[in-house]
DNA sequence: CACCGTCGGTTCAGTCATTGAACCCATGGC
DNA sequence: GCCATGGGTTCAATGACTGAACCGACGGTG
């Protein structure tokens, strides 16, 4: 956080969990790398963020074990972040959120959750309401709903017009 | 959010969330709500936030429908903010955050959300594991676990150490 | 070899949010 | 008359965010 350091005086799990994924643009950092996200300039075109943000996010989350920076080729070194088990069990967090902010925020669909094995959509829990079984973060599609642009400028959100599933690497071809 | 305005251009729900909620301090707010903090005074002394960010997080909330400012004494006049519907159903975002901050973040139990009915610890997804039922946030019951300071200086978290339902108004004796 | 383009950054000046302290005002109690 | 309480606002200083510019390592092309 560090507006003066944190939240101090919280003794909250609430809190200490927002002292780490409460910054600005952390959690959509997440939430890209939970869509599959891992370089560092697909971040950068997704999100429209300053390059000195994505670059101090990525450093702080990969300390904090959320993602993982690995080496994928060695000339030109380059590195892609990976998301962590850590980082995956955030995936509750930003459900919820997501469907907060249909509820009360978006008057039209912009993505569905759905279960991949069934194609149902999930349920306010996460669960699939076809199979009774909370649906593990792999087995999440993830579908483009009526709301999106359908033909957006920056190749990430083309690339996630497409079903996919979470976690499984993006491929964004720059056409 | 406002820095640069909001997350311009993000089609997202998770976005939109984080527009009204994602502000340092607004997610405390609304925690303290739902744990029946109502009145300016309290927030100030449990949050330690500065008066002018008490002030302008309770005002966009309550322009946003998350809370309600009520009068509830005409002499002097005084105001409480009460959480509303929509603010209620920011409960699943908290309990994950909790969740997810309890698992990786603290080494100590801090508090326990259990089902009133039964005094059962809630499960990941907010059910009763007994019951088998999810369990509504009115009849969650919040009670202090070991890693929590027995003798705060505040007295709202003197007044939270003791057992006692979300959304129920909070009693804090400043004696 | 010269030149250009890509990827993954860092640096920097300007702007805007946050902080903490001080101040304010209406009312009530002594 | 004086102080206390609740619920604020104002203000200077600090520090985070923004956007643009710059940079270095490489690869490809002519």
């Amino acid at each position: 956080m560090a507006l003066g350091k944190d939240y101090a005086t919280q003794e909250c799990s609430i809190a200490r969990a927002l002292e780490v994924v409460g910054e600005r643009w952390t959690l959509l950092v997440v939430r890209d790398a939970l869509y599959g996200v891992r370089r560092y300039n697909d971040f950068l075109v997704h999100l429209g963020i300053p390059r000195a943000v994505l670059s101090a996010r990525l450093r702080t989350l990969t300390e904090e074990g959320v993602l993982e920076k690995r080496r994928y080729q060695e000339s030109p070194p380059r590195d892609e972040y990976v998301i962590t088990e850590r980082g995956i069990e955030l995936w509750p967090v930003l459900r919820t959120l997501a469907v907060w902010g249909r509820e009360h925020l978006t008057d039209c669909r912009l993505r569905y959750f759905r279960h991949a094995d069934c194609g149902t959509e999930l349920g306010s829990y996460g669960e699939c309401p076809a199979c009774g079984t909370v649906v593990p973060v792999a087995d999440v599609l993830i579908t483009p709903g009526p709301g999106l642009d359908p033909d957006p400028a920056d190749p990430v959100s083309r690339a996630l017009l497409k079903p996919k599933r979470l976690l499984e690497s993006l491929e964004a071809d720059p056409a």
